[in-house]
DNA sequence: GATTAGCACTCGCCATAGTAGAGTGCTAAC
DNA sequence: GTTAGCACTCTACTATGGCGAGTGCTAATC
């Protein structure tokens, strides 16, 4: 059967979907008739969905239940039917006024984005934090704790303060930090901490090693320090949601769920695919990971002055809210944008 | 009846509790006569039995089911009656490995503790950082940004790193933030937050109030800036080990502890509480919270340098294998506070 | 007097069977 | 092309009855 759908059939698999996504029960060709008012019998729509059914849009969970939209039928139902339901200007409004609170910290800022994805959605709520690597540095700070301890500060322009601990095999002075201080700031000023970790620190690096040992060991220091993804956080909030779904009231279905959201890696995995793109719905397989494949997540990204730096994203039942949900997780990322550019703009290097 | 129990009872209470925390069933008087040589016949055992359900040590699920620790049963069990199993030097040392190569970073040597004691316990981790306020003030730097902002950063000497960005509203130069920073430290060289917070630097405002309206200021943000708990964080792992054990295969039974699981306040609230102890079991309703009445925690506090700084503990049912916890709880708090106070001498003001 | 064997009794667990309800596919009529 | 009617299918729910584990009590034994 051909994929190109008629009217009747769009508006059959629409209702299905609907109406399966409020109620989470098999829907039947008498409750269609019934509660929508398409004009037509039962035993029409029952060819219909027999139709729909064999074009792979529609499921049977068995012989004798109703039907239920395969993944297929979801995709189709995203991508052509759903009527997404606009986001209001109050609602905006108070997303704002909400996350405005917070935007003295990157990190809170970020904390209650998730907070307000679980409670506006009713759904956990997944955040890729920032990516330090494509932060661009825009200042550091050697400061001297004791004779051999440096504590190294680094400032991205994405509000990220990032702090290490260095211990030295000699005792350095004040006056020497400062001198390599200034001389750092100079080099590095605008560049993204991947093209500093990628060679440029090397090339400075090797500059200094007649220079100096100590320079030489700081710096290396400096580069095991950056290459740690300690920022790159995972912020997982309100997983407990997923218990209101009938779908994982099971525990053999909720189980490898919970353990992914408890594994920051594979969740960064799974976010990090969506970096480049501006909003996204996974449906079901359509998401690599296995414990996901009863599942999709709704993903936008958020900028920084127009650079991508990270995703938000709500996870869901493949019987998600998606027209609900869609406009609520892409407005929130604007937002988060918003924010976030104003803090890097007032903040100008 | 008396709470003392003489030495059969005793025994047969611990054989019970033993019995019933490893296999999860109620356990009856012919299982006992079988499994373990007591020399007594299944009639004395239920009389015995019976005795102590009198006494409130055992109960009864149901009419003509096995008998299964109250809790008074389990406290008995724990302060007077159990094996407890010391942990062998090969373990100790293993622990000290893992944790050793974490010890850099006050935050991953949390997270490396709070991994150790999933993965041996095979409970869920509960961890509660090093508090703020009673950290002990090493260093302050004040960072020029932009013409108008400011990071500071607070060292305490537990470890932490504080950042805090600070706008002011007018310009400042490098050099009145170097004076502020000199003149900061020696006066808050050796405080503890907490003190700093209550008095001292409002003290040193006034002083300086007459000053420059930029100090004043300044040190009010500071000031807010201190007030954050944004740090005295609780590190929750391996939250999904619960689901392993039989009691909590009900959803009703599980999702009030896993939503506890995700509510900071609530569970600083209850590790907090046992800050002041060295090690502590506490058991079913010992917990104020309410959806932790059918579970145990224990919690062993760690220090540096002799000044207790947060707390650890693990988090099971009741029927929790408390000796082998136990003492996997306090030799990992051990562990901690030798390296967290190695950290700290190793960076001596 | 403490211990034990014997026995009737209780109760949760589980498998089985039977029923009600929802929904389908097919056929024939409209 | 649409619809009414009907036989059929399958799940979910409920009731039933037996099984097994365990108890408490009584009477016999050490």
């Amino acid at each position: 059967m051909a994929s190109k759908l008629d009217e009747r059939k769009k508006r059959i698999l629409k209702v299905v979907t609907d109406d399966y996504i409020s109620s989470a029960e098999p829907v039947g060709s008498r409750t269609i008739a019934r509660r929508y008012d398409l004009g037509l019998s039962p035993a029409t729509i029952r060819n219909e969905m027999a139709d729909l059914e064999e074009g792979g849009f529609l499921e049977q969970p068995h012989t004798s239940a109703g039907r239920v939209p395969s993944e297929r039928g979801y995709r189709y139902y995203v991508d052509a039917l759903m009527a997404v339901r606009q986001i209001t200007d109050p609602e905006l409004k108070s997303i704002y006024r909400e996350l405005e609170n917070y935007h003295q910290e990157i990190e809170s800022l970020i904390h209650q984005t998730s907070k307000i994805l679980v409670q506006m959605t009713q759904y956990p709520s997944l955040i890729l934090g920032p990516q330090v690597q494509t932060a661009i540095f825009r200042h550091i700070q050697l400061v001297k704790l004791s004779p051999n301890t440096v504590l190294v500060v680094i400032v991205t322009d994405t509000g990220y303060v990032e702090n290490k601990m260095i211990e030295l095999e000699r005792e350095v002075s004040t006056e020497e930090l400062d001198r390599l201080s200034v001389l750092l700031n100079e080099k590095l000023r605008g560049l993204s901490l991947s093209d500093i970790r990628s060679g440029l620190l090397n090339e400075i690096n090797s500059q200094l090693l007649f220079h100096d040992r100590f320079f030489n060991e700081a710096i290396q220091l400096l580069l095991n320090a950056m290459a740690s993804k300690s920022k790159e956080r995972v912020f997982v909030d309100g997983a407990t949601k997923i218990l209101e779904q009938p779908e994982f009231d099971d525990l053999k279905k909720f189980k490898p769920l919970m353990n992914l959201l408890e594994e920051e890696t594979r969740l960064y995995k799974l976010l990090s695919e969506n970096l480049d793109r501006k909003a996204r719905v996974k449906i079901g397989h359509e998401n690599q990971e296995t414990a996901m494949q009863d599942c999709s997540v709704v993903t936008a990204s958020y900028e920084i002055a127009g650079r991508t730096v990270g995703v938000i994203g709500v996870l869901g039942p493949t019987r998600m809210e998606y027209s609900k949900v869609l406009p609520i997780v892409e407005n929130t990322a604007a937002i988060l944008s918003e924010l976030l550019t104003q803090m890097n703009k007032r903040r100008p290097r």
